[in-house]
DNA sequence: TTGCGTGGAGAACCAACGTTCTCTACGTTA
DNA sequence: TAACGTAGAGAACGTTGGTTCTCCACGCAA
């Protein structure tokens, strides 16, 4: 096989695996991870089994990539948020805000992450891995921009608290408005934790 | 059938469906609904699958008595702790101790209403109204506290999502100290909030 | 043009699981 | 003792779903 070929031929692998995880993360979110099939996914993206299966070894590797794939989806659009405030501290209230407009997108049904790991987290120690490192990296980023505002530790964990408890108490309530009480706890846990506002 | 015979037919019938219900509080909670097969249920029980599907006529209205069941025992466990207390403000922080103990019994698993909604309530709607419930009787619970203790009704929705989003990351993070931040603050946010003190 | 490799559609295979059925053993009653 | 109803053990049934296989059409090299 010339490179000619070879690329094309891996431009034509990318462009299916693209398709396959898009139509994964609308299934596995929407519906939950045991109640989509191999075929749903393979419907909805247009990708033949064979094919499907050269890409993902077994579903649950597509699941794990499926999970990857959203942390850093994820996360970047938080960030994209955040970075776009002025202050040390509007940026992190602006990670409520960010919330709020999620949490308002039709089709929220909660965080992957906490969805999932109470659906296999017991019995994949895989899934509860990417679950772990998902929060955990979400934490580390509240303490930064607790950090950049000069204010101490404590406060990430417990923004962090307020966030989670946000996610699943929209899901379930079916409201976005938990992100606007967790924003006003927030207000005032930096008021409790005062800082310089600079770092 | 006498009474007599009919009595102990019944006492039979509600022992096996202890057996069967005790049985699925530890395998549904334990490793997750759909992780748990009808013969896991029976093996655990040790009740017939005819007398266990006499007792529930599907597996789903077995599911759904698991839940029912925990959150009757789960919230009588927490008011349970609450209610020893002395004072309204530290019947508040008690529901924090109480947390704490809980994510430190073996086998944690996090809430399983959370989990099972993660698992099913997009498919379930009758799982989703059943954590529904849950959690709006806890809130309804913890707006009792914070009204007995004369503070503002914002300061329950605040509380509860700490709670949640301790019970979150105690499961994911595999460690009680949530609990601790959690409970850390809920007192600033006390605090912030003043109250009588007294109702 | 003819053979060959590649890829897609979907059938096929196999295991798991919810649910029902059968068969047998036992205890009770006339 | 003999007939009967009940209950349990586990086989059986039907469906679903993950994974693999078969068959066919198409495009490229000699």
């Amino acid at each position: 096989m010339t490179d000619r070929e070879e690329a094309a031929r891996e431009q034509v692998l990318d462009a299916a695996r693209e398709r396959v995880l898009d139509a994964a993360q609308e299934l596995f979110y929407g519906r939950g991870v045991q109640a989509v099939g191999m075929d749903a996914v393979r419907s909805a993206s247009g990708v033949s089994l064979k094919r499907l299966y050269q890409l993902f070894p077994s579903k649950d590797a597509l699941v794990l990539e499926f999970l990857r794939q959203r942390d850093v989806r994820w996360r970047l659009r938080l960030a994209d948020h955040v970075e776009a405030q002025p202050t040390p501290d509007e940026r992190i209230t602006a990670v409520f805000d960010w919330l709020h407009g999620w949490f308002s997108e039709p089709g929220y049904r909660g965080c992957a992450f906490i969805n999932t790991f109470g659906e296999m987290g017991a019995v994949s120690s895989e899934v509860a891995a990417e679950a772990q490192h998902h929060k955990k990296a979400f934490h580390d980023y509240l303490a930064r921009l607790v950090t950049a505002a000069g204010r101490p530790d404590a406060l990430a964990g417990q923004l962090a608290l307020l966030a989670e408890g946000a996610m699943v108490t929209a899901a379930i309530s079916g409201t976005p408005e938990p992100a606007r009480q967790a924003r006003d706890a927030a207000r005032l846990l930096m008021q409790a934790h005062p800082g310089t506002g600079q770092p």
